[in-house]
DNA sequence: ATGGTGGCCCGGCCA
């Protein structure tokens, strides 16, 4: 079973561009992020014309998540599974032909002595009750989508640059540790240990053509899941050409 | 230190 994870900047904007994407890659199940609709507007036939059961946790112009599946989808919860819900559409969950899969749009932060960034860090305690709620560690649970967190220096071109800015920070890390402690695996780590491996590079500046981007997107999986996937890769090719997201997809193929 | 690009939708906000 092949899942990715895409932060699409807008499917509005982007719908061309991933339909022609699912076509070539035709993964089984898709966590994406960002969808930036209301569950009324997004394109759910569309989808379902290529094959895929469809789950959208839209709000408006910001935020949403959505799951596509083409293996039997159930189940479905939008927003945390425990705790007080969300007031943004950041989380949707879904048994996906017997893995649970969560897409995640955890929040930006924007500065560390802003507001949003301690509901950031609320935000990922929460994941791991989330977590805890839906299975035990030795469950089969993937929580894929853009964290906005680099987990180690090596995920970013530059640490001394990044000191005092957000997605670095050592409380972002830590919470971030403390949602893989409960029991997951971060699976693009299991399979490459190299630097400045990115799935989000900056609309500006040519951060892209130049190699400055952040692995910030991650797949984190339990253990039962992460010892039956056989690879895992970042597309970076999606990044490229026109109208492109400013985040690339993250895949993993799981063997059944 | 700022602003750069590109979403939202048309004046800034957000990333």
């Amino acid at each position: 079973m092949l899942i990715a994870t895409w932060n699409v900047n807008s499917l509005k904007a982007r719908l061309p561009r991933v339909t022609t994407w699912l076509e070539e890659v035709q993964p089984d199940v898709v966590c994406m992020q960002e969808t930036k609709m209301n569950d009324a507007a997004f394109p759910a036939l569309t989808f379902e014309e290529m094959g895929y059961s469809t789950a959208h946790f839209g709000q408006g112009q910001w935020n949403g998540v959505a799951l596509l599946s083409k293996v039997p989808m159930k189940n479905v919860v939008a927003n945390f599974a425990v705790g007080e819900p969300d007031h943004e559409a950041r989380i949707i969950t879904a048994d996906c032909g017997g893995i649970l899969v969560t897409s995640v749009y955890v929040p930006n932060g924007r500065a560390l002595d802003h507001e949003h960034y301690q509901y950031k860090l609320r935000w990922m305690k929460q994941l791991r009750a989330h977590a805890e709620a839906l299975t035990t560690p030795q469950g089969k649970l993937v929580i894929a989508g853009d964290y906005n967190i680099a987990p180690e220096d090596r995920d970013v071109p530059d640490p001394a640059k990044l000191v005092g800015q957000t997605h670095v920070s050592d409380a972002e890390r830590k919470v971030l540790a403390d949602l893989c402690g409960w029991g997951l695996r971060d699976v693009f780590r299991d399979h490459y240990q190299e630097s400045k491996l990115y799935s989000w590079w900056d609309y500006r500046g040519g951060d892209f053509h130049q190699g400055r981007g952040m692995r910030i997107d991650l797949m984190l999986a339990t253990q039962a899941v992460a010892d039956k996937t056989s690879w895992v890769g970042v597309d970076r090719n999606s990044r490229k050409g026109e109208q492109p997201s400013d985040h690339a997809p993250v895949l993993m193929m799981v063997d059944a």
